[in-house]
DNA sequence: GTATTGACTTCAT
DNA sequence: AATGAAGCCAATA
């Protein structure tokens, strides 16, 4: 049987501490599970997610801002839809860091580092 | 064993 | 702002 590595379920588990109606980057998301340097693991980790686990996957994006899918993309407008309904705003498949990025809190932060 | 890939990041043009 | 190259490292082929 073929289960998903520890460091994927650390990436689900630290992508399920991003509170709603905030965003997180790639790269953000891997330093708090623990594993710097693997923001592309992250993303390939959410790909496997099962969607049965509700995992926000939505508000994680590139370190810019912009949505990791190119705009017109299906995704990248279910992604937009999702995070609007959080009260965030998308412009031109692009997020403002400044007003929406997420920076972890203590509490936050215990959470994550429980795994 | 090496080569390629990827829901990334950063620096340089 | 846009584009490209290099860096990065686990997973696949």
């Amino acid at each position: 049987m073929k289960q998903p590595s520890e460091k994927v379920i650390r990436i689900w588990k630290t992508v399920q501490v991003v509170p709603s109606g905030k965003v997180a980057s790639y790269g953000q998301i891997a330093d708090l599970a623990g594993l710097p340097g693997r923001a592309r693991l992250v993303g390939k980790s959410l790909g496997l997610a099962p969607s049965s686990m509700n995992l926000p996957w939505y508000r994680i994006l590139r370190s810019s801002g912009q949505l990791a899918f190119e705009k017109g993309t299906r995704q990248a407008e279910m992604q937009k839809g999702f995070l609007q309904e959080e009260g965030v705003v998308v412009m031109n498949n692009r997020v403002k860091l400044k007003q929406f990025g997420w920076q972890p809190d203590l509490a936050e932060m215990l959470i994550g580092l429980e795994f």
